[in-house]
DNA sequence: GATGAATGAGGATTCATTCAT
DNA sequence: AATGAATGAATCCTCATTCAT
């Protein structure tokens, strides 16, 4: 997955990983180890120092790619929220029905955690300690949760009412799987499990 | 469990709280002034001086009351986890049927949500903390949700299968719920969502 | 060996210890505690509360009895000193020659560590602590071997010079006898090994 | 030992000590404050922002030479303990009789004393806190003296018998001299009393 | 005399961050 | 960009001692 190798060209020539590929390089492995640790023992608990020793570099060199352990957190949360938000959108979009929509963001979830479980945890279990400074729209997954229900209900796709708490619901319910999935109480890759969770949440919409 | 009384000897007289009274009056004192910045900034985020400072009281002194703060936080976690799991489990015990069980479990939550909304979210969102210390069965609230829904599935008021996906769904959905409240995009007393919250959870399952 | 009971007088009238005796009893399992720990762990290494939890009392309660820890240390360690200077003195005196005195003194000080190993130990692994107390005259250990050497030395006995080189010699060995009994290195009661010592010291002075 | 060298480069400019010089250079300059305050008030008594204003740096700077006062004790002593036994040895080896070997360890002891008692007093007086870490066998002062006294034994200088009481003696004699060179019991140079010492041991065992 | 809560002053250690090299 | 020593504030916790009951 890393680029570790001083690569080749073609012409055979040996040459250096260009400095940017490097500092791409360098600055993935921090993201990683940061990742690891955040999601092991919680972000106030990670010292900079435990990161940059994962990461294999001094303690020092960290701000050279970073600002501060806050701003680290920040970004590795909403990139990856930013990202979840967008590709839920898009997939929803595709669909034309609310079971097809809510299958197709709760599918893109759970795959995300299948390849990537470290990051997806991560985002869900930081996401209180980042509320304050999420915008609440854009590509926001809470929020699209939200429109989708919203829409089938002016649709008359289902019954109207309670949309808050309606959209509580079906979030809490998906974010609780993953953490399920986690502690192993599910098991399996959780991709498999997201039609029926889809169909269930469905269901409870009155749909 | 409040102090009521400053009592009365039989003569009139005036006396002082007995030690005892007093030594529980600051217990409960530093439990609540902890409630309060947990909640508000996490437990690694508040120091033992905040606490003694919110609880009007010298940093020493507190640790005549208890080890550490990882002992307080624990006990105050572990107390309320017992009383809800337990309650809700006498309350489902006097119901007979699932949307009952359902209805009550969500009800005391949602209630005690409302008296103290402090402890309730101090005890979901601080639940992952602790989690390895945490007995699996006893009043475990998440235990009782999937009891109560193992039972439905075995007299047959619901469909069988996929038990430990539909009670990440239920639980999931119910401690969002009180997320939401948090974040206000819930209004008024939780309680008075409970029944529909108990309706279109026993909606999702089937029965 | 503590008088745990509540003694009946001769009359056979119950009576409580009188409150003198419980007095002196609180003291003594004051002393007898604080000696495990200080032996065990050093003074400095030991606080007050584990010396009253030792003795089943009040961390108050201490200060009933003594007004500091350093002082419980230095009457511990002075008491303890004095005996045992005086006591070689008496012992000494009682001999005619260097050989008689040396094992005198010898004898005793190893018996007494038989009989309570943990207050001669005490006294000799804290004395640097207290050195600058010390009265340098009086029932001094020290003062007495050099006392007892001079002595052989003016009579002819031994040889002359050297008599502060050869008191610590003398006194050294005897005390890191003592701690090599603690160490284990020499089995046994100590005081078997008195009169080789004595004799082993008194060749090393030419007698 | 001391950094010579604010060293000339070829060009004749003259520059910094090097990073690795100056860091060798605090540490040393640990150390010196750290024996310091040990042998003038103990381990125990001596805190760790103490060493750190008397070698001149933060509190926190001293974290980055040692991981902990308990360590830094440690390796303060038992680096000179080493030292100490193995110098011991090697002299002791190039003697061929006891009165010889018996001068040479003790000269060596006494003359490393007179050079630097600040840190031979530290060794000699803080060795019981340290005496479970302490390994039993190899550069061991203690294990040098029962073995050049054993190897007498069997090579028929002295008489058998009493190995570890005489080892004792002995040793207990040393240690004490030096303690009575603190107290100023002694005058002048240690190392001027090293032939008398040896005699008398050697006397004491019959040699 | 006994009790144990309260106090205030440290004590060891950690940490985010800076900076000279 | 990398290094790691330095800084100063903060953190948890301990302790001797006092004092109201």
């Amino acid at each position: 997955m890393t680029a570790h190798s001083p690569s080749q060209s073609v012409s055979g020539v040996k040459r250096m990983a260009s400095r940017i590929e490097r500092t791409e390089e360098t600055r993935t492995r921090i993201e990683r180890a940061a990742l690891e640790h955040f999601v092991e023992q919680g972000i106030a608990e990670t010292s900079i120092r435990e990161i940059a020793e994962t990461a294999g570099m001094s303690l020092g060199a960290m701000y050279n790619h970073f600002e501060s352990k806050e701003e680290l957190a920040w970004l590795l949360f909403i990139n990856g929220w930013n990202e979840i938000g967008t590709e839920m959108r898009r997939r929803a979009n595709a669909e034309s029905d609310l079971l097809g929509k809510m299958r197709a963001m709760i599918e893109y979830v759970f795959r995300r955690y299948d390849e990537d479980w470290m990051l997806v945890t991560y985002i869900f279990s930081s996401r209180h300690h980042h509320l304050k400074r999420v915008p609440s729209s854009r590509g926001n997954p809470y929020m699209m949760f939200r429109l989708v229900i919203a829409e089938a209900m002016r649709s008359g796709e289902i019954p109207q009412g309670e949309l808050d708490l309606k959209t509580a619901l079906i979030i809490g319910g998906i974010i609780q799987t993953i953490d399920s999935r986690i502690l192993a109480r599910l098991k399996g890759p959780l991709a498999n499990s997201a039609p029926a969770a889809a169909e269930l949440c469905v269901r409870m919409l009155g749909g």
